[in-house]
DNA sequence: CTGGGGATGGGGCCC
DNA sequence: GGGGCCCCATCCCCA
């Protein structure tokens, strides 16, 4: 492989997302590593900053490197109190931001929309809305309207005067015109009134709401949604070049290209995805990607727009459905019902499609002929499958061990086997040398191995060409690599299990083989991955 | 272990 | 909003 064309392979672990999710909710709950308090009626709820940055947009912007949270704020433990989020729902939207799944009652429904909206989440707060259908909408007209309200109430509403417009069903029928229909007000009228008058979490160890209440979820929507060419980096750049205040700024972003198209990035996509297009729900993760990249390849490739219909929540297992007509559908797989019964066997089915797909088995009707054999199939997609026979494309490759598939789930059933990792981990290497896959150290390093180009491993300047996929996480990974590198010792000793090794091997366990300084260790990895791609090269070489 | 067919569940579009 | 139809991703089973 060349080093011009070794192309940076990324490997996705779906199951990534919710593992961490799992790790953290265990940390939140057993108190490890909390670093604020939340306290709502006299009620503490240990959490992490990091992650009510991620899910709460108001814990992001106070929180935000402005705010000195990204530096100053990490020294101590810091309390927030939030009496104007009620103890029980904000609990439920902890239990949200560590489970992606919003558990409450009906009945405290209103309280915890209220608390999404104050905390800028904004799914769970469309979410509730959602639910709670009409009657929010029209008490939220009524307040708007110069009702009596608490003050609870006035710090939802009070600033959110044009927020009224849309997000319900009138402008769910205009949504392919996503982004037009929130452009009528300047975002800068939707500021809130000092939005510097949050206090600094490194400053303040205990904290109440600030008096400028985040604003809430819709006012955050209203933001210069996706533009006339439907892409929100313009705006979002817009919005950080301008110097608005930091309540308009998101996170700080990795610096990327201007976009050569109007194809959205990952997470901008699903920005405007959840924020405009479908009303945004509580997404399982690995539903959320298949939304983002649906939705990616959508904007991106011409295809099918998204539409927005009113996603409605199982009860069963609380999964956001969407689609009008279809949460029926999917209770029957909960319930077991299968109200659709074969005539001719007797079998039956949850779908009326499905049947009519089996009904083919007893009339022998194959609507799907190969053009190019005689072979005809009951689906379109066996059909698909069976066409790539005949082109003899594998476009499914294994990025470790470089096996071509033709079918993407036998790509994904090879590379949960084990097979191709015990190929790609490292022949024997001389009479000490066997790579040990259960140690942490180098199970990492062959993992990054195999995302991280060469000039990466080697810790050396930044790959060239323009960011591809996952750079992201190549990016992470080069910022951990030389974290490690840097660390002496002493500070190896702090991440005992990862680090494991490293701390047999200065203690003198293994004085043969290995070097003992992180620097070397360093030195030896970018010896091994140079190693290691000679030995692709000559394979190919031989090939 | 891989190739292939079939089943299942979700989402989009349309009526 | 309900439902039909279709496409898609994923999983299971068998050879």
């Amino acid at each position: 492989m060349s080093p011009g064309e070794d192309g940076l392979i990324g490997i996705p672990f779906p199951e990534h997302s919710n593992e961490l999710l799992s790790h953290l909710n265990d940390q939140r709950r057993t108190g490890l590593l909390c670093d604020l308090t939340l306290t709502s009626g006299g009620a503490c709820y240990p959490t992490h900053r990091s992650v009510m940055a991620a899910v709460s947009l108001y814990f992001r912007r106070l929180f935000g490197p402005e705010e000195g949270g990204g530096v100053g704020g990490a020294g101590g433990s810091s309390v927030c109190q939030l009496d104007c989020v009620s103890p029980d729902a904000l609990d439920a939207l902890l239990e949200f931001a560590y489970t992606a799944t919003l558990t409450i009652p009906s009945s405290g429904m209103r309280d915890v929309l209220r608390g999404a909206q104050l905390l800028g989440i904004q799914c769970v707060a469309d979410a509730c809305r959602d639910i709670l259908g009409e009657t929010v909408e029209a008490e939220e007209e009524a307040e708007q309207q110069g009702g009596q309200r608490g003050v609870a109430e006035r710090m939802v509403s009070g600033d959110v005067g044009v927020e009224k417009l849309s997000r319900r069903k009138t402008d769910r029928k205009k949504v392919k015109k996503v982004g037009q229909h929130h452009i009528s007000c300047s975002p800068l009228s939707l500021l809130p009134a000092s939005p510097v008058s949050h206090p600094s979490p490194a400053s303040d160890s205990l904290r109440s709401l600030p008096s400028t209440q985040p604003p809430s979820p819709e006012q955050d929507e209203l933001r210069p949604q996706p533009g006339q060419n439907g892409d929100p980096r313009a705006v979002r750049g817009a919005t950080l070049n301008g110097g608005h205040p930091h309540w308009l700024q998101d996170r700080p972003r990795i610096a990327r290209p201007p976009p050569a198209s109007d194809k959205l990035s990952e997470d901008d996509d699903m920005e405007a995805f959840d924020g405009a297009v479908m009303g945004n729900t509580s997404l399982p993760t690995s539903m959320a990607d298949r939304g983002a990249a649906a939705a990616a390849a959508a904007v991106a490739g011409g295809g099918r727009k998204r539409k927005s219909q009113t996603p409605q929540q199982c009860p069963v297992c609380q999964k956001i459905i969407h689609g009008a007509g279809k949460l029926p559908r999917h209770m029957r797989t909960h319930t077991g019902e299968k109200p659709f019964q074969c005539s001719a066997c007797g079998v039956r089915f949850t779908r009326n499609d499905k049947l009519k797909i089996h009904m083919r088995k007893h009339t022998g009707e194959r609507p799907y002929p190969c053009p190019h054999c005689p072979a005809r199939f009951l689906h379109s997609y066996d059909l698909k499958n069976h066409l790539s026979l005949h082109s003899g494309t594998r476009p499914f490759e294994c990025p470790l061990c470089h096996k071509a598939f033709a079918r993407e789930d036998h790509l994904q059933r090879h590379r949960k086997g084990h097979s191709c990792l015990e190929l790609r981990t490292r022949r024997p290497r001389g009479e000490t040398g066997r790579r040990e896959q259960s140690d942490p150290l180098e199970a990492f390093q062959a993992h990054s191995s195999a995302f991280l180009p060469r000039s990466v491993l080697d810790g050396g300047g930044g790959g060239s060409g323009p960011p591809l996929m996952f750079d992201l996480e190549r990016e992470r990974s080069l910022a951990l690599q030389q974290a490690l590198a840097q660390l002496g010792p002493q500070r190896l000793a702090a991440y005992p299990e990862l680090f494991l090794r490293g701390l047999r091997e200065s203690e003198g366990d293994d004085p043969g083989r290995r070097s003992q300084s992180p620097a070397a260790q360093r030195d030896r990895w970018g010896d091994e991955v140079e190693e290691d791609n000679r030995e692709e090269e000559e394979a190919e070489e031989e090939e």
